[in-house]
DNA sequence: CTGAAAGCGCTAACAC
DNA sequence: GTGTTAGCGCTTTCAG
């Protein structure tokens, strides 16, 4: 049924090598069966096979992309970004989900490894020794994580983390309550960076805590109880789950407790109030990944995209 | 770098097909043979080329899936089901956006066709007699649209409508508005059927919309204004746009407008109120269009999936 | 500029 | 039970 190379050969005369070239370095053929050639492809649909193709030149034009959870919010901007991206410069990619389970992750990696020309590992749950391993197979890009050497898109959540702060010391705000995720993530250790260092503000620290709603909504008493008047959140859903528990309280947003929450995810712009937030650069991230992978030389480059304050409606002036 | 049956073959001293049975026919090969090669593949750390196997025995054991926006709710929790599925199957998935453009996904399809053993097409935006022409070179599943002789996965939406109507007019509301979204679309069609055959309520039907939270906002003014007590929507996007809408005149939901909208994404789940919906099967629908791919015999096979009213907080007794 | 031949990694008859 | 041979669809020297 579908056409190969030979198909394309016999019907205008000319052997399959002369094909081969029309589509992998047409300078090389002349004008003229050049355009026989592609007439006789375009008649018969012919496509040359990808797959077949990788096992002489080694270039799949495919790529790896793995995340812990696709139905988590933060991560669908990002996939498809990356996934768009990629079929700019001609490629297809695997995506797959490992259920944050390490490994799943593995595996995962050690079966696409010969399929693909790169993995591009989101927020992976792997030990360090484990992806350096896994690296000798297949070039790694990793996002949101700092491996020596190894080429790494981060977003700066520090400095987003900063502008969450000035922008409540400036509404007046002094005790602010960092409500953090789980222990050891990216986003958390850099929130805390920034907090050891604040100008002199007076943080709470409340965590871990889990990345949910759930999580929110379960520390949403404490928070309210220690006095401060304003709230930074490991990340939206988090802020969306501390404004339901404050809810439940009595306690208002922003009248009583201002939020502010991390990544700028879609429930957040629905929520009423619609929540201030620090936009994580997700799209910026996706495309920056599959640039860095496919720009082979790029050993151990690696890049910080800048987040953004989004002020909307969760946050107002201390009482 | 990455071993090869080759390796293999010479580290244990035999020849390369007997590699290969032990990996595809492990009970042709003496279980002493076999433990030595697989001692030698596990120590060299070779994994089968799947590319390279496909080439002989035309399974890929790859899969393509494609929707028209990674980004839109409805789709990631249908992604990361059918990937899973996949992955218990063995097999890897592509996953590929069209930005809803039907011209990028023919030319994803025509891309991918040589490169895998099937592909799911969520939502479409092809002609069918595109669809039917792709079909002649590679193995479709099609998710919420039906074509003659083609195994598709739908989702009872006419069901699910009749359940909110019901519960709607369980409620004591009369008067309901119905939000459609674009014109020809599966579920815009689907709720127009049950509408046409209410049992006795008084319907007003509004549309076309966008099927995102500006069409619901944009459409909220005339729906206040038909004086309907309660409001059906497309989907649960535009459900929050018509609550918002809503909330900007000072109309309470449910207190005095009831609305109900479909999909269960999760957005929906964390607003206050809490939105009212019905539930599309997604999860199973993406592992249904899996295994209806993979059971190659299911010439045309047709599921139909329930979908489920989720009674919330947006839907309250009429005034 | 084009054809011939070898080979990528693997499987699949077919012998022995 | 295992080796031999051919070949999947394509690229890439190497001749001519």
């Amino acid at each position: 049924m579908a056409a190969t190379i030979k198909d394309v050969a016999r019907a205008c005369g000319v052997h399959v090598s002369t094909v081969s070239r029309t589509f992998s370095a047409p300078h090389l053929v002349n004008p003229a069966t050049r355009s026989r050639v592609l007439a006789a492809a375009d008649d018969l649909g012919y496509r040359p096979n990808r797959a077949a193709r990788a096992l002489t030149t080694g270039r799949t034009y495919n790529m790896g992309l793995i995340v812990a959870d696709i139905a988590n919010p933060f991560f669908p901007p990002l996939i498809k970004a990356a996934q768009a991206q990629a079929r700019g410069r001609d490629y297809h990619v695997f995506v797959a989900d490992t259920d944050e389970d390490p490994r799943v992750e593995e595996e995962l990696i050690r079966t696409l490894t010969k399929q693909v020309d790169g993995v591009l590992l989101c927020s992976p749950r792997l030990s360090n020794r484990m992806i350096e391993r896994l690296a000798e197979d297949v070039p790694f890009v990793v996002v949101n994580r700092r491996i020596k050497g190894m080429p790494a898109v981060l977003m700066n959540v520090a400095q987003g983390a900063k502008l969450a702060l000035e922008h409540l010391a400036g509404l007046g705000h002094h005790r602010i309550a960092l409500v953090s995720g789980p222990i050891g993530s990216w986003t958390s250790n850099e929130m805390q960076g920034v907090a050891a260092e604040a100008p002199g503000l007076d943080l709470v620290f409340f965590g871990p805590n889990q990345p949910t709603e759930a999580g929110g909504l379960a520390v949403a008493p404490d928070v309210a109880a220690c006095g401060a008047t304003a709230v930074l959140a490991y990340n939206d859903l988090v802020a969306l789950g501390v404004i339901e528990g404050l809810a439940a309280m009595e306690i208002g947003v922003p009248d009583q407790i201002s939020v502010v929450g991390f990544d700028d995810i879609l429930p957040g712009r629905l929520n009423r109030p619609k929540l201030t937030t620090v936009a994580m650069p997700t799209v910026a991230a996706g495309r920056m990944a599959v640039d860095l992978l496919l720009q082979s030389g790029g050993e151990g480059a690696t890049v910080t995209l800048d987040t953004a304050l989004i002020v909307r409606e969760s946050t107002g002036r201390a009482q």
